[in-house]
DNA sequence: TTGTACGCGTTATCAC
DNA sequence: GTGATAACGCGTACAA
C-alpha cells in the first residue's frame, strides 16, 4: 500500500541502486542537506528529526556513498601506505598497528608494497594520489625525483617511516640505524669482546643495514677497535650467514663477536656455527619471530615497529585535526624512537 | 603571453587545485572526453590528439581523479579485503600476493584486520562498502547475519577465503581443512603410528582448527583407531604446547604421535619435548617461518597463503572483465586448492 | 574519430 | 536549526 515510496527511486538511468541520502530525506520528511549535517554532526540537528532521520537510515540500510563525499570536499577519508613488503618479518606490526589506529578514527587504509623499488614506489604513489588521500605513508627517505615532486605537491599530511632522518621536509617516524649501529658495537665492546666484524646483507636496497654498519665502524674507532666489514657472496640469507661465521671464525684469530645485518643472516650463522668448534658471540637485528627459539637464542635489537605504525597514524589525525593535538608534542614532526637491545644467550 | 591559459582555470570555488581532464584538454586542444578516452583506449585517438595530449598531462603533472571517475562509472577500482590479522604467520602471504596481483591490473587494496571478530569485520564491510568497491574479499565463511546481507546486497563479486565451502554462494578460493585433518592423521597412520592424538588451540575463534580435528578423527576411525583429542587451558601458544606434550607423552600409556592445531603449538612442545625422556611424532599446520629452524624440525602441513590471494584477485579480475575468462576453468566460483605435507625430521 | 549535454551522490555556500 | 542551489571532476549516452 504505503509502499511506492519505500522501494527508493525508480526510473533512475545509471544509479547504483543503493539507496541515497535523498531517499533518507524523503522518508524522513526533511531535507537532503539535514540528513548530511545529522549524519556528521547529530548535535547541529534537533532531536525531533534526528529521531526521524536515524529510523529512514535504519529502513532504507543507507550507507554513505564515500566516493561521492570524497568528491565534493576534495579530500576522501582515505590513507595510502607504500611499504617495502607485507610478508616479510618486519614490516607487518607496522601495517597491523598503523591501519587499527586509523581505522578508529574511521579512515582506511589503501596498501600497496614496493619491494625496495623506487618505481613501484612512484607508481602507487602516483595511484593512491588519485584517490585524494587524506595523508600518504612512505617507507624510508629514498624516493626517486617524481616520487619526491608528488609528494611535495600534494597538499596532504606526508609521513616518513622506519628511517629517522632530520633533515627531511616530512613528518619522521622512525630510529636512526646509525644510533643502532652505534648501540650494537657498545654492547658487545661492553661485554668486553674486541675483534668485532659486520656483516652486511648481500640484498642489494637495504641502505638501512649500510647507516647501521657506520654506527658500528664510528663506536669501534671511538673505542679504539678496528672497524671489520665482511660482505657475503651468497644471494639467500641462511647461506650468506653460514658463509659469514665460517669466514669470520674459522681463521688464526677469529671473530670475538659477530654484528649481523639482519636476524636471517644471524641465524643462518647460528645454525652453521653449532656444529663449529670456536665459539663466538652473535648479534642480529630485527628480533625476527625465529630469534628467540634458536638455542643459543639470539641476542638482537628489536625496532619499534608497532609504535611506528602507530604514531605515525597519530601524527596523521593530528594533522587532519581528527585527534586534539597532544599538549607540548602536538603535531610534532620529529619523531625519534628508540631500539632496545634483547638479550639472550648469543651475546 | 600566451600563458594566461596554461595557469589552469583560476576562479574555482572548492577546487583541489590539481590539473583536472579539462585543464589538459584545453592544452591540447581538444574536447576532455577525448582526454578522457585517451586515457583508457588510446587506440581509439588519432595519433596526432594522441601525441598533444600526452605533452599535455606530462606538462600540468595531470593525476586522473579516480574519485571523480569513480562516482560517475558508479564503481571504483578499489577491492576491499578483511583479513583476520596482517602481523601474524598465516596471512601475510595471502595480503602480499592478492594486493600485487590486483595492482598489476590497476586496482588498489582497501585493507582491514578483523581478529576474527565479527563485529569488526561488520564494521569493515559497512566501511569498505561506502566506497563502491569493485569487488569485496573476506575470509571464512563464518559472518554476522548483518555482513551476510551486506554482502549478498551489493551487487559486487565476493570472495570468501582460505576455507572451502561448497554449499555457499560467494566465491571459494581456499582449501578444506577437514580434509587436511584427514591428511595429517593418514600420513601418522602410514608411517606406522597408533595412539595419535589431536591438540586443539585453546584460542576461540579458530574454527577451522575444529574442521581439522574432525578430518583427524574420520581418518582415525576409518583407520580402526580411537580419536584422542586434547584441549589445552594455557593461552599462550608456547605453553598451551608444553602443557599438551606433558599430558600426553608422560603417561602410561603415552601418545606416539601428536598433530597440533597450528606451529606454534607443535614448537612449543618439541622445545619441551627435548628435556622429555620419552619421544613423540610431532606435526605442525601452518610452516611457519620457525618451523624449518627447530631441532628437530617440524613436519607440517603448508597452506596454499600466497596461491590464495594471487587465485582469488585472478577471479575478481575476471568477474571483472579485467582480465581474460581462462577458458573450462573460466570463473569458475569453487576452487579448491590442495595443501603439501612438509616431511621434516619431527614426524 | 571527436564533441556536447547531463548525471553520478554528496558537501560548501549562502539564505532563511 | 533548516533548506535550496551550485559545484566537485569525470564517464555515459548520443549526436555529429
Amino acid at each position: 500500500m504505503a509502499d511506492e515510496k519505500t522501494a527508493a527511486s525508480t526510473r533512475k538511468r545509471r544509479g547504483s541502486g543503493r539507496a541515497t541520502i535523498h531517499d533518507v530525506a524523503r522518508l524522513a520528511q526533511v531535507g537532503s542537506i539535514t540528513v548530511s549535517r545529522y549524519l556528521k554532526q547529530p548535535s547541529q540537528v534537533s532531536g525531533k528529526l534526528g529521531a526521524r532521520i536515524a529510523a529512514a537510515v535504519a529502513q532504507l540500510h543507507y550507507v554513505p556513498n564515500l566516493v561521492a563525499g570524497g568528491l565534493a570536499s576534495t579530500h576522501s577519508r582515505i590513507v595510502g601506505m607504500v611499504i617495502p613488503n607485507i610478508s616479510g618479518p618486519i614490516f607487518a606490526n607496522t601495517i597491523e598497528s598503523f591501519s587499527d589506529t586509523l581505522s578508529t578514527h574511521g579512515y582506511q587504509l589503501l596498501l600497496a608494497s614496493s619491494y625496495f623499488s623506487q618505481e613501484q614506489e612512484e607508481s602507487a604513489v602516483r595511484a593512491f594520489l588519485g584517490w585524494s588521500p587524506a595523508a600518504l605513508v612512505v617507507t624510508g627517505p629514498f624516493h626517486s625525483k617524481a616520487t619526491e615532486k608528488m609528494l611535495a605537491q600534494a597538499q596532504i599530511p606526508v609521513v616518513e617511516t622506519w628511517d629517522y632522518r632530520p633533515r627531511r621536509k616530512a613528518i619522521q617516524v622512525g630510529f636512526s640505524n646509525v644510533e643502532v649501529g652505534v648501540q650494537q658495537a657498545r654492547y658487545l665492546i661492553d661485554k668486553g669482546y674486541r675483534r668485532i666484524a659486520f656483516v652486511q646483507n648481500s640484498v642489494a636496497g637495504d641502505l638501512s643495514a649500510l647507516d647501521r654498519r657506520d654506527g658500528y665502524a664510528q663506536a669501534m674507532l671511538e673505542a679504539g677497535l678496528k672497524p671489520w666489514t665482511f660482505i657475503p657472496t651468497e644471494a639467500a640469507p641462511f647461506d650468506a650467514g653460514r658463509q659469514a661465521i665460517e669466514a669470520l671464525a674459522l681463521r688464526k684469530k677469529p671473530a670475538h663477536a659477530i654484528i649481523f645485518a639482519n636476524d636471517n643472516l644471524a641465524a643462518g650463522a647460528l645454525l652453521a656455527g653449532q656444529r663449529m668448534p670456536h665459539q663466538c658471540a652473535l648479534m642480529g637485528f630485527g628480533d625476527y619471530a625465529i630469534s628467540p627459539l634458536l638455542i643459543p637464542s639470539l641476542t638482537t635489537i628489536r625496532p619499534p615497529a608497532r609504535e611506528i605504525g602507530e604514531l605515525a597514524a597519530l601524527r596523521i589525525l593530528e594533522a587532519l585535526g581528527a585527534v586534539p593535538l597532544d599538549g607540548k608534542n602536538a603535531n610534532a614532526r620529529l619523531n625519534r624512537l628508540a631500539c632496545a637491545v634483547i638479550a639472550r644467550e648469543s651475546a
